[in-house]
RNA sequence: CGGGACGUAGCGCAGUUUGGUAGCGCGCAGCGUUCGGGACGCUGAGGUCGCGGGUUCAAAUCCCGCCGUCCCGACCA
């Protein structure tokens, strides 16, 4: 491709909107314009980069069984509806009416559509398992769209759903998608890591979160310097402490702490650690009293909390709950539990004895508070926000917090989805059941802009050679100096007739431009041919991760290009 | 949606405080000189100053309303 009839409009100076590396350079290099918050065109070098995952990701698809199909963009309400999710979405959903006043609206994910279409086609357990997937645009109207490509309300996902008889097959079918998964993150040259994470909307059990490694990632999770563990915050547990030992436990004994409604207030009157302490917060899961304990120096982790009642709401106590179920706020401990409150406490409760607990009496506090003796507790989870300095629960390795951008999510529904859409089939003993569903979601675009984002320097991108535009820029220094002229052409052509792609910059600018404009849009291999080279009778190739330059005789230049081509990340 | 900022030529910005003929740099077009890291000279094109209303002899500038974009927070591939 001649640069000099490509549509790819280069900008010189940053554009005022784009904070983040991803944005301001795909913009700069005339991958992307924007047209509406969260809402971009992709230019022909974007559509090139975007192709290359897209064909990775069928490609791996394709080896792992699954069948490409394409469903539709806009879609009718009813089955939301019966899912829940119409609601569950609620403003995240693109909706529209048609003209004779039908709800519509456009696909967020589609297991809605999928299910149905199995279960319509595929009647009997001798068709199991199935794996369908897609690539197709998907709209979220997210509260605020931002960071270029990276969130927006418009992109580019492939999305795959697994059919199976039984959990056993699910699980099959998801640790092939998983390891897929690997595959193609790895061959689009992305630092990425795997974490064990939390469902959010979609439902289910087990998932996993496949993550870019990013400073300007949205997304926090931990790692264990050991390596053998990683969890998305929202789903990242500590290692459970030894219990404590029982013997010689102190007598409950009330203590006079005047305006200490806080952990801190209560810590520094005391001359204690806060740790010393135990939080007890309240909950209310649809009308059903909560209490949740924790040690004062941790935080309730709600998303944790809220996946264990869902799908009944759960929202913490606002004063009148505490009036109206005679709590007294800011000094509420287990101790004073009625029998019909669900008292949960975190696993790191265990570990502690002799706790100093509220007294349920402002300005009150007891000392000496132990489970079972003074209070019960009904169930150990895991409930605490995970916090720099845990330990692994796997080895009990030091876990380290890390950002990063979610590129893929995977999940293993069971029947989340094909019980209410009634999507079944016919199992051997003649019975219907329920499909047990896995989905598999994968944001192409994003993972353009992901690459962009661990892969640029100052001066422009540096793509990863699966998934860069062209794989080699042939640049034409000088054209008033007939044989570079001549010579790079003849490159050019004998590149592209080695199948490489090749971007040509034969455009009339000076050499400078040429050389900025190359860096930015950030092909692998420079090639460059001028008059310098041409009379020593070679040319200069660029490796552009490195910057690493050599030269090259004229004769063997493209032999010499695809050398480096290959030894380029 | 809550908090903050911004909207003037394709891009980056000044001008708004104190109302008085709309500017600069880059880019773009033509001519000439240059020609290996964003060259130089001359000439030129390009603007409903986000939109609507108001105040005024006069509004980019003051007032009211709306729209849009970005940043910080709650949601996600």
């Amino acid at each position: 491709m001649r640069l000099s009839h490509l549509f790819a409009p280069t900008l010189r100076e940053d554009p005022a909107e784009a904070e983040v590396a991803s944005h301001r350079l795909l913009l700069r290099a005339g991958f992307i314009r924007q047209v509406a918050a969260g809402v971009y065109t992709t230019l022909p070098l974007g559509v090139r980069s975007m192709r290359k995952i897209e064909e990775i990701t069928r490609d791996e698809m394709d080896a792992s069984g699954a069948q490409e199909i394409r469903m539709p963009i806009v879609l009718p309400a009813e089955p939301w509806k019966a899912t829940g999710r119409f609601d569950l979405y609620g403003e995240l959903l693109f909706k529209l009416t048609d003209r004779h006043g039908r709800q519509m609206l456009l696909g967020p994910t589609e297991e809605e559509v999928v299910a149905p279409l199995v279960a319509a086609n595929l009647p009997s357990y001798r068709d199991l398992p199935v794996n369908l997937y897609q690539v197709e645009w998907k709209y979220r109207d997210e509260f605020r769209p931002r960071f270029g490509l990276l969130r927006v309300r418009e992109f580019l996902m492939k999305d795959a759903y697994s059919f199976d008889r039984d959990e056993e097959g699910m699980r099959a079918s998801y640790d092939v998608m998983y390891a897929a998964y690997e595959r193609i993150l790895d061959r689009c040259g992305l630092d990425h890591v795997t974490v064990e994470a939390d469902p959010g909307q979609i439902g289910g059990g087990v998932n996993h979160e496949f993550m870019a490694r990013a400073e300007i990632g949205e997304d926090l999770f931990v790692e264990c310097s050991n390596g053998d563990y990683f969890a998305d915050v929202e789903a990242a547990r500590p290692m459970a402490p030894e219990p404590a030992d029982q013997t010689d436990l102190l007598p409950v004994e009330v203590l006079d702490t005047p305006d200490t409604p806080t952990i801190d207030a209560l810590a520094s009157l005391l001359g204690v650690e806060a740790r010393e302490t135990l939080k007890c917060v309240m909950f209310d899961a649809g009308g059903q009293t909560v209490a949740v304990l924790v040690p004062g120096d941790r935080e309730v982790a709600e998303p944790k909390l809220e996946r264990l009642f869902f799908p009944t709401p759960l929202r913490p106590f606002e004063d009148v709950d505490f009036v109206e179920r005679g709590f007294v706020k800011g000094y509420v401990g287990p101790q004073v539990m009625p029998d019909d409150a669900i008292v949960l406490a975190d696993h790191t409760v265990r570990g502690g004895r002799d706790w100093i607990t509220g007294a349920n009496e402002r300005d009150h506090h007891v000392r000496g508070a132990n489970m079972p003796r003074d209070f019960r507790v009904d169930r150990f989870e895991d409930l605490v926000e995970i916090r720099e300095g845990d330990r692994c629960p796997i080895d009990g390795g030091a876990l380290r917090m890390g950002r990063s951008i979610v590129v893929g999510h995977i999940f293993q529904l069971h029947t989340k989805y094909s019980e209410p859409l009634k999507a079944s089939f016919i199992d051997e003993d003649g019975i219907a059941k329920p499909f047990q569903m896995g989905c598999y979601g994968m944001g192409i675009s994003r993972i353009m802009a992901a690459a962009a984002e661990q892969r640029h320097d100052d001066a422009g991108l540096r793509w990863p050679k699966a998934i860069a535009p062209f794989q080699v820029e042939v640049i034409l220094a000088t054209r008033d100096h007939e044989r570079a002229v001549a010579e790079s052409e003849r490159i050019y052509a004998d590149l592209v007739s080695r199948g490489v792609e090749v971007l040509f910059d034969d455009r009339e600018d000076a050499a400078g431009v040429k050389f900025a404009d190359a860096d930015l849009i950030g092909c692998p291999v420079q090639v460059v041919v001028g008059t310098r080279g041409i009379q020593a009778g070679s040319v200069d190739l660029k490796l552009r991760a490195t910057g690493e330059r050599s030269q090259v005789p004229l004769a063997g230049a493209a032999e010499a290009a695809l050398d480096l081509l290959a030894s380029a990340p």
